[in-house]
DNA sequence: CTTCATTTATGACTATAGTCAGTTTATAGA
DNA sequence: TCTATAAACTGACTATAGTCATAAATGAAG
């Protein structure tokens, strides 16, 4: 009957900083859960969306064809999953770095024009993913895309009420309301900069002539 | 000199009603064109789109199935080869109908609701329809397309410019820029609409709104 | 350690949009 | 009428997104 199991200590388990509640069950979903992220990033990057398979993300990834679609409802899922952090993200940061002191029209412009910034970085990318974010399929992506509707929404909500305090706007229709008006123009404007029919320059044009007509300023 | 050329008579053809210009082989290619959007509006309509095949329209309209594509480049294509047509007669029906005498704001309401309406009929398909419009993937379906948008875009342009012309209107942007902003905020709360966000009175109401901070009236 | 139930993984399989090499049909010219 | 050329048609075929029955891994309880 072998004597030593010391080794089997039942107490050593408890302290343990990095995960103290997850398995190594939920360690493993996590990890391939990156790995597939990571691999549909680049592949999508490298080569595309539609010249991209499923069955090369999850070569990629090393997980099997059918595991990919556990984690993904889609292959459209897949791109929303990859890229709806990064656009959360370029949406924050527009707004933190918006010039208090500028007029409403000018921040709104330096705002939207970054988030084309991003966007223009690859423009095919950027159109299906328009295209999903206002086109949800499922309802599991609901939850990502109306995280940054509520965000841009809430950014331009509050650009619009600080000028209106400070007596720099003089449209007085509720906030939110606005902010929906606002983003409804740029949305339009971006998808003819992105399917090619404006130049960013004629994007940023017609974009602030919208804009305008909306807060009722002159362009 | 008039002499006698009578059975060989230059203009012994021409008086062909129907078809003049056309042989066989045109005849043959309309007959089928009909063919297949005929089968494709039956069927897009009792079962669906994504519970419509390509195959069930071939063998509807009696062709092969590789004839399909030589009428439409892609499944989507057919959508908007089927319903485009009757979108544009909507859209040219709704601008007809409208009353005059009543305000701008009114006027749009009106023109917009009747434009929901058609597009209630099978929400499910309106939305892939939408999305065909606002992204299309060839070139081909621009021109359908862009016909629509322009006669929406005249159509608005044209309300605006007579609201003003009849001091009805103190929106004094450039026509076509004040019917893209009020295009858009009808677009971005159709989508609502159609994904279930809201009931129909929800968006006539939020429609109403969005339209009246475009053109700087109270809602 | 050994069940055993539950969660997760897998790849062969299915369904279907779209292609293409080969065939048929229409038209123009002799 | 007959023939040659071009246009239109065809269905077997390919590529790929997504499914599903089966298998493996995990962890809880004894």
């Amino acid at each position: 009957m072998a004597g030593q199991r010391k080794a089997q200590n039942v107490a050593s388990d408890a302290p343990d900083l990095t995960a103290p509640r997850v398995g190594r069950r939920e360690r493993n979903k996590q990890e391939k859960l990156a790995r597939i992220v990571g691999a549909a990033r680049r592949l999508f990057s490298e080569r595309g969306f539609a010249e991209t398979t499923t069955q090369q993300i999850a070569e990629a990834a090393d997980i099997g064809t059918g595991t990919l679609f556990l984690y993904a409802r889609s292959k459209e899922d897949l791109l929303v999953m990859v890229f709806s952090d990064e656009m959360l993200e370029t949406a924050r940061t527009a707004f933190a770095s918006v010039d208090d002191a500028a007029p409403l029209l000018d921040q709104l412009v330096q705002v939207f024009s970054s988030m084309l910034a991003y966007h223009e970085r690859d423009p095919d990318l950027a159109r299906i993913l328009l295209k999903e974010v206002m086109f949800p399929d499922g309802v599991g992506r609901a939850a990502d895309i109306s995280e940054l509707l509520e965000v841009i929404f809430a950014g331009l909500a509050d650009l619009v009420v600080r000028a209106r305090d400070a007596g720099r706007c003089h449209q007085d229709a509720p906030p939110l309301l606005v902010a929906e008006n606002l983003f409804a123009n740029y949305y339009m404007d971006l998808l003819g900069r992105l399917g090619g029919q404006t130049t960013s320059a004629q994007f940023v044009s017609r974009l602030r002539q919208h804009l305008a007509i909306t807060i009722n300023v002159p362009a």
